[in-house]
DNA sequence: ATGAAAGCGCTAACAC
DNA sequence: GTGTTAGCGCTTTCAT
């Protein structure tokens, strides 16, 4: 037979299905000897629990649905790796969607995992989303709904962010006790939350160390390699070079390189570049890059073990906030003149 | 109210649930005014569809579940990306495991995926999977399943494989072509069938190209950043370096890279260096790295798209095997004398 | 210790 | 056109 229900079980052994369930579950209520019986008869009917006839009169499904951007990211690769990671650890399914950065498929693979019934979701919204309507309709569903990296502010649901402004803030001070003065910023696009909030640290912090802000060496950009190349041929072409390059991400980073070298500049002694990025990724550059890390893993984790509370109500639903500290990590992109790292 | 259900309609409206149920889906029975009723109060109402219910009654899911041995590999990442892409557009949901290339996870994985009663299954085994009862299993249960990238001979399973032999043959007669004759070989672990098929290839081009075979420039060693590391300072200890060396994938070309500058070799002039890979990781390396181009969305959607077939029964489940080409792809890290590439 | 009855939310088959 | 009946596979009372 292919697919054994208990049924088939309690008939072969001549018993009620109930006795069956019970057995399976390791009800006290039967006898060990029952138990063993039904359980070797299972296993040689080779029986497999129906899930989804458990999650249907349970209305509980275990399961946990993730909306993210872009998979091919590796920033978002590695958080729902681990958020997997930890998923799987607490018995929880992981129904991974894809957005591709699109409002309308963000919305309807929420849609659809709504109609799954999942536990839980885990989002970070896509760069044009605007819309608040499905999240109003999850919320009145009391799906617990926990955003990450990007997420909605004045919403009933919870948030993992990284805290930028304390990243930026820290790093450039450490650039500027080296000794650096002149430092241009790649802002990525000034009308996203991030570029707006990246740049305001960079820019507070000059003011407070009285560097006076060059427009010039703030150039807007998008937030891919290609972006990067481009603002630098820029920097160039402006014939007035700073001492180092502050980039949005590490896709804009490698975009600057890329031109650097072209261009015949060495890094870092020619010009210095750090940015946002994450630890693992610093080894793909030559030399290494000196990053803000961005643990995207200590993101993942954050975010699921919050979602994985609230489900199982050990906290309150809703309006927790996480900030993810980030941390300056000295590599050999800039050089280090005071400590000589 | 929370969980609105179809009966909940149906009360509300003085009619019938079955009524409901079919003018949600859109059945010829019902009447256009009627339905047009049923529709507009089940979302005043809130209605969202059990899925979970309705997958009960039918015994299908649209859900494929997939276990691949790391996510943080962009290969995997890029794998996963696509075969979502071609899922959610043939209305298919996807469950994702991981296995951390652990065999026992990757059982548990599977039998928790075949519990879910997934339609279908998309699996890359762990390195060290060798047990192949949860396999029959699956089998048995007549789940349709895919191998992609590593698969088990000789079960009536569906693979998508690299057909790796040409694809090195081919790249070495280019190289051997530029006049080269020198060349090491980054191999990997030999007790794997990556490892060994792709060895293969290596040696009996060279033989064919009346190359002598240098037992010492054959390096087995993992398929890490720092294998790589470690077979190239192993190369330089030798004092007897090779014009180009080929690695059996990505990271250790990089860790090459990287012992290679150290050493102050320059690449390609002094030494090149090329191997298996995939288009979008070449930018990362800095020159360019010439690849074997294994590409992983094509992988992922011809594994993808199989799999459906076979779960729609529109061909034949089971035992189909499809290879997926690798194309040679010139860089910058092998110096072409002839071409002038 | 075992089992009968009822229900999770939906749909297919069959009346009316 | 609309509604009734029965059942997907399991579990949760509540009897016995």
């Amino acid at each position: 037979m292919v697919n054994i229900r208990q049924s088939d079980i309690a008939k072969q052994l001549n018993i009620s299905r109930v006795t069956v369930s019970k057995a399976l579950r390791d009800h006290p209520d039967i006898s060990r000897s029952m138990k063993k019986k039904i359980v070797e008869t299972a296993a040689k009917m080779g029986y497999v629990p129906n899930l989804i006839a458990r999650q249907l009169n349970s209305r509980r499904t275990f399961t946990i649905g993730i909306v993210v951007p872009d998979l091919e990211n590796s920033f978002f690769s590695y958080i729902v790796d681990s958020m997997i990671d930890y998923a799987t650890g607490h018995n929880y399914y992981v129904i991974l969607t894809v957005s591709r950065e699109k409002e309308s498929i963000e919305k309807q693979n929420l849609e659809n995992l709504i109609g799954m019934r999942v536990d839980g979701l885990l989002v970070c919204l896509s760069q044009e989303t605007t819309d608040r309507e499905v999240f109003t309709k999850v919320g009145k569903m009391n799906i617990p709904l926990v955003f990450f990296d990007r997420a909605f502010k004045n919403m009933k649901f919870s948030r993992v962010v990284f805290d930028d402004k304390p990243g930026a803030v820290n790093s450039l001070n450490q650039i500027i006790l080296e000794g650096y003065t002149k430092i241009a910023n790649f802002s990525g696009y000034l009308k996203t939350n991030i570029g707006k909030e990246r740049l305001e640290g960079f820019i507070e912090t000059l003011t407070k160390n009285k560097i006076p802000i060059r427009k010039e060496w703030i150039i807007e950009g998008g937030f891919e390699l290609n972006d990067g190349y481009e603002s630098f041929k820029k920097l160039i072409s402006s014939g007035n070079l700073p001492e180092v390059v502050f980039t949005v991400n590490d896709r804009v980073a490698l975009g600057a390189y890329k031109a650097a070298k072209e261009s015949g500049l060495r890094i870092p002694e020619d010009i210095g570049i750090f940015g946002y990025g994450f630890n693992e990724i610093t080894d793909f550059f030559d030399p290494q890059l000196t990053v803000i890390n961005q643990d995207p893993r200590k993101m993942g984790v954050e975010a699921c073990k919050l979602l994985i509370n609230e489900i199982e109500k050990k906290i309150k639903s809703g309006r927790n906030k996480i900030f993810i500290e980030e941390e300056f990590l000295w590599r050999k992109s800039v050089r280090s003149k005071v400590k000589g790292k």
